[in-house]
DNA sequence: TGCAATAATAGTAATACTTCCTATTATGTT
DNA sequence: AACATAATAGGAAGTATTACTATTATTGCA
């Protein structure tokens, strides 16, 4: 077996995921990580995420605005991907943690992880939204 | 506003994915509707699972295998993705319909659907993995 | 039914995003 | 220090997806 070899590369993209709630793409993560090792290759990038990710070290997240998005916390935990600014963010509190047992209650498979991505409005843009809508009743009511 | 007209292609399209339940990729549905349309092109197909996934017809699902796939059943319902065999299918059995009214309830955003996506062994495949572990019970024990 | 307006298409070019390839460099071991 | 090899940089290649344009299909109306 190949054994794994420590690399200032990998580190540093490691470091940077633990450092950030932003959850990186691809690309964004070889623009800071360029700042410390300017040589560094997109292609290093995305073995290092695609081996980080395999082992376990990080999370690949999709919400549907078609690149991929990285997260160093590793604990299965929702997202809201806001159809309004397309923030990608946290959410807060925890989704039951008997969501993936109620639903292999029904299935002879095996059941192991999950991805759970919402759809809506960030806190800020519900907000806004929030603030246009009382300028209408205003002007109408 | 540009007003939708009906196409052919779009029609065969939509009708494909409501006849399967085998979640096709944009490739997949672009050589199951050259069957009716020959000369139809993957650009069309693109754009038409981008309209009907836009005004609600279908759902874009992303189980990390790179490519998107679409599905007719528009009520959010869950699925698994094998890591075995990568098939992805949907899981029986509904979700918790308060699943969002539990995480809404900490967050001052709007969710308004969501998508999960399990990861695991399907039935097919975590049958296969027991009758092997039978098998290695019998030789060693 | 025929015509005008325009949405949708086919076919192709262009653009991501991601992986693959190869010579070179870094890391870990003896 | 010397060896073995994992990892890298840089660039080429491969996919998946979108953009462009001349042509065709659909729709509303005379």
């Amino acid at each position: 077996m190949a054994t794994t070899k420590f690399s200032r590369q990998r580190e540093a993209i490691l470091r940077y995921l633990k450092s950030t709630t932003s959850h990186p793409t691809a690309e964004l993560v070889y623009n800071e990580v360029r700042k410390s090792y300017p040589q560094v290759s997109l292609g290093t990038v995305y073995r290092n995420l695609n081996l980080l990710s395999e082992n376990g070290s990080i999370l690949r997240l999709q919400c549907g605005d078609g690149s991929e998005h990285f997260d160093a916390t590793t604990a299965s935990h929702p997202h809201l991907f806001c159809r309004e600014c397309h923030s990608l963010i946290d959410l807060p509190g925890a989704v039951k943690p008997d969501l993936l047992s109620d639903i292999a209650a029904d299935y002879r498979g095996r059941l192991e992880s999950y991805s759970l991505m919402c759809f809506g409005l960030c806190e800020h843009c519900a907000d806004l939204k929030r603030k246009v809508n009382d300028k209408k009743e205003d002007s109408y009511g």
